[in-house]
DNA sequence: ATATTATTTTAGATTTGTCTAAATTTTAAT
DNA sequence: ATTAAAATTTAGACAAATCTAAAATAATAT
């Protein structure tokens, strides 16, 4: 079977968003593809009738198996393609998930695999997630929430929970990257803000939403 | 500006084209692309507006500046990951054009110069055709039309003038691939056919249909 | 329990790229 | 110079993916 970039498209949001919720809604779904409700259940409709999900109208829906299956592969190919960017081609982890959005839509199974054995099987990306193998499994990463993160443990930033300009624009104005080193020195309860330790820098405070995005390794 | 893969799979065709003809018709290029000519005459008309040619209806047609950019752009990407396909991934140089078909049109100026950095800035791609550089500028290659290699003359095999699967099923049976030496023992004027000379094989008759696909470079 | 609000779906329209069949224009042949 | 044939274009239809506006359903709030 071959399905449209924009099937694809669903389909990985739909994954992503299931991580969390277990059931997936059309508003939730709209939001994330930046698109419009009608059109997620026009797509719905088509993508119950290919067996990639399970959906009955009003009630939400989920992946089956087969659109699991499905999701692991883009998946794996978006985040091989990061990877390649990042280290082969030299690029910035915050410059390749665009380009990465494209390519991931690349269809050939030859192309997939000799790219991997290329890369030599890599098991996480450059912003830190699980990079799923050829048959959609992939390892535990042992990153926290920054805001899980226990006071005055000296911890890496591992990966950020999107890729949007406004966030990428914000870390880099607050020199934080992937690899960053820091520490939790104060959590306010008022505004759950926390106050972040970096060598070389004085301490800064950044808000609940930004710490949300932010996840880490302790040392 | 922006444009679909169809429109740049209807540029990239005019141009390769234009190349012999100068001129081109709606038939030419319907039978190239594998579409019908009503299908030609609609694209024609919205890449008129777009000015990437110049045309004039039951006129022909050919590419304008602009069309000509867009051409040599898209042509540098395909045989940029051509060559990373063969050279990087350890394809072999008959299984990368249709994966290049797909790749030619993911759409990162940055991505296509990273990607001609880490080759080295290569020239010719792995069927022998030369690499237009950023500002579409490239080498004249010294191959010939193996119709033109004069007789008893040794040439090395540099391009193959299509990529289809017919052809390539044929010359993997003749055991000729890029960088095969040989010679012309015989032209036949009667039908046009050439008997060649490979070394440790025993000469045999190609005829005039695939001599004109094949192109050499004389030693 | 019913009314109000929010969510989701349907109905109908739009865009892009394609097609078939009919009409038009050009070319070639007598 | 007509006519026949070939090439090209138009007209109208269709599939994919989207949208707006209206209708249907579910959730909630009194």
């Amino acid at each position: 079977m071959n399905f449209s970039s924009s099937e694809e498209n669903y389909i990985k949001a739909i994954y992503h968003l299931q991580q969390h919720d277990g059931m997936v809604t059309t508003n939730e779904l709209a939001a994330e593809l930046k698109t419009k409700a009608a059109s997620v259940t026009d797509m719905l409709k088509k993508l119950k009738t290919k067996k990639l999900l399970h959906y009955e109208k009003y009630q939400g829906f989920k992946l089956s198996p087969e659109g699991k299956k499905l999701a692991l592969a883009v998946v794996r190919k978006h985040r091989l393609w990061e990877y390649f960017l990042v280290h082969t081609l030299q690029f910035g982890w915050d410059e390749v998930h665009e380009i990465a959005e494209q390519l991931e839509h690349i269809s050939s199974k030859t192309l997939v695999e000799r790219l991997d054995l290329f890369l030599k099987h890599p098991k996480f990306d450059p912003h830190g997630d699980p990079i799923p193998d050829v048959n959609g499994k992939m390892e535990e990463s042992k990153q926290i929430n920054l805001t899980d993160l226990e006071i005055n443990h000296i911890a890496e930033v591992s990966a950020v929970g999107s890729q949007s300009t406004e966030l990428l624009e914000l870390l880099r104005h607050r020199s934080i990257s992937i690899g960053t080193k820091l520490e939790v020195r104060r959590k306010f309860s008022f505004d759950h803000s926390l106050e972040i330790k970096v060598k070389n820098v004085p301490p800064f405070t950044i808000s609940q939403q930004l710490a949300h995005t932010l996840f880490v390794k302790p040392l």
